[in-house]
DNA sequence: CGTACAGTTGAAGTAAATCAACAGGAGTGG
DNA sequence: CCACTCCTGTTGATTTACTTCAACTGTACG
């Protein structure tokens, strides 16, 4: 796999302290932590393994740029995307004590990535204050808290809705992740991965998930060019998907 | 709905305390506070919500006995399970700091309930040495990650996985689940749910459930009688299931 | 005795998978 | 430069896994 060019890859501010200080406001020790973590991260190409399935300890990491995934294959060579990351996401911050089978996370474009081992310990050892956590601790649990999230919207997806269905609730979900890294400019987002990709992610045949795009496009949903897709009409998307967005219910 | 009796619940010991212990050593602090934690728990009826969906901060509770699951139901009525909950879970334990759509928490089965907000309080402010943690807030960070492993589970059984499969991989896992609180002897344990909520923990229809509940029987590898399972044929299970079982690859 | 519910069965319909082939672009090597 | 392959997207034809609809059973229960 050759190293592709980092075209889509927009030289912004950091979307890992733009993540987090979303969640909760940070200190200034917390932002200059992040900015050191993240001002010299690896460059590595698409298809990285960054962490192996059931690896005793996954380094703690952050994903600067590019996108990546959390996979698991069956023993028959299928393949189920557990989750798609993007610039600003953690990998391996809850600490593991044990190993086990969570999937391993591997980059779908060419990625910039850091290690992360201070942030836990930052964590831990400042914010825990009697009543609540505060600036880095709060915002990582937060963070946490919104991996859960986007697995529970998996399951259904997976679980109780049609193809159409699923795509318009999957690309609301990662419209509403990319704003928060500042990713997005009238509902429009650059989209990196393969129709591949996009099937493994929400359980269809490549075949299946072509055919569904090209109904969204034609419904006028959604347009698509190049590596960029926008959502032409987020009202009808979020009623097919049945997406409430954001918090509440 | 009227409350059933609870003939399937054995009055064993603890299902909290044996799993908790079970992840990490506890101290007699801990154990007390356990005791005095499920010592009296509510009786509360099938079909009882214990937590509502978006709601701002769902006590913290555990299920002492008895069945339960999270679940979200789309607009039209359409209703995914996200985990089905078995004695020994806990409720809303990983605080929330803001109302997200996780889904509403509903008993399965008449149920004993016990709040438990005091167990947050005390990990909190113990168990936090330097290197790692331990005692009842390593158990507890423990049993979260397992509450991870079950839904990367469920969306693996439910993007990758056929029907058939799909039940087998599920059966495991409860199996697995249940014999940590003791609840399994000779891969046989209560099954109180009906097909319905089979149905829709898997992301299918009852119709079809069923007809793939009778195949497994016919396969030998399940065996049913009222409201118990066995599974005769664990290897073959495993087999079809892609199921590798506990911690590791 | 009547109702409600869980399970079961058959028939018909449909969403999605599979199989197979082809087109265009991008990189590669001669 | 061309011929080559690889990859991604696309299309058509066929098959299959699963859903839907409808009816019927046994059982528990008031």
């Amino acid at each position: 796999m050759p190293v592709e060019p980092l075209a889509h890859v927009p030289a912004g501010p950091d979307a890992v302290a733009r993540r987090l200080s979303g969640y909760a406001p940070l200190n200034p020790d917390d932002e200059a932590l992040l900015r050191q973590i993240t001002a010299r991260p690896a460059l590595v190409p698409a298809r990285t393994e960054l962490a192996r399935d059931g690896e005793a300890a996954p380094r703690p990491q952050v994903l600067v740029e590019g996108w990546a995934c959390r996979q698991r294959f069956l023993a028959d060579g299928r393949r189920q995307i557990i989750v798609v990351l993007l610039p600003g996401d953690l990998i391996g911050i809850g600490e593991r004590r044990r190993p086990l089978p969570y999937g391993s996370v591997t980059t779908l474009t060419p990625a910039q990535v850091s290690e992360a081992g201070c942030l836990r310990e930052r964590a831990a050892s400042s914010g825990t204050s009697p009543e609540g956590e505060t600036g880095l601790a709060a915002a990582l649990r937060q963070a946490r808290e919104m991996e859960e999230l986007w697995l529970v919207n998996q399951v259904v997806r997976l679980g109780r809705q049609t193809a159409y269905e699923r795509v318009a609730h999957f690309l609301l979900e990662l419209r509403e992740r990319l704003a928060a890294v500042d990713r997005v400019q009238d509902n429009r987002f650059t989209f990196p991965i393969t129709q591949e990709v996009l099937a493994d992610a929400l359980g269809l045949s490549v075949v299946h998930m072509n055919r569904t795009m090209q109904q969204l496009r034609r419904d006028g949903l959604i347009e698509q060019r190049a590596t960029a897709i926008t959502l032409r009409d987020v009202p009808a998307l979020r009623s097919v998907a049945d997406y409430g967005g954001g918090q509440g219910a």
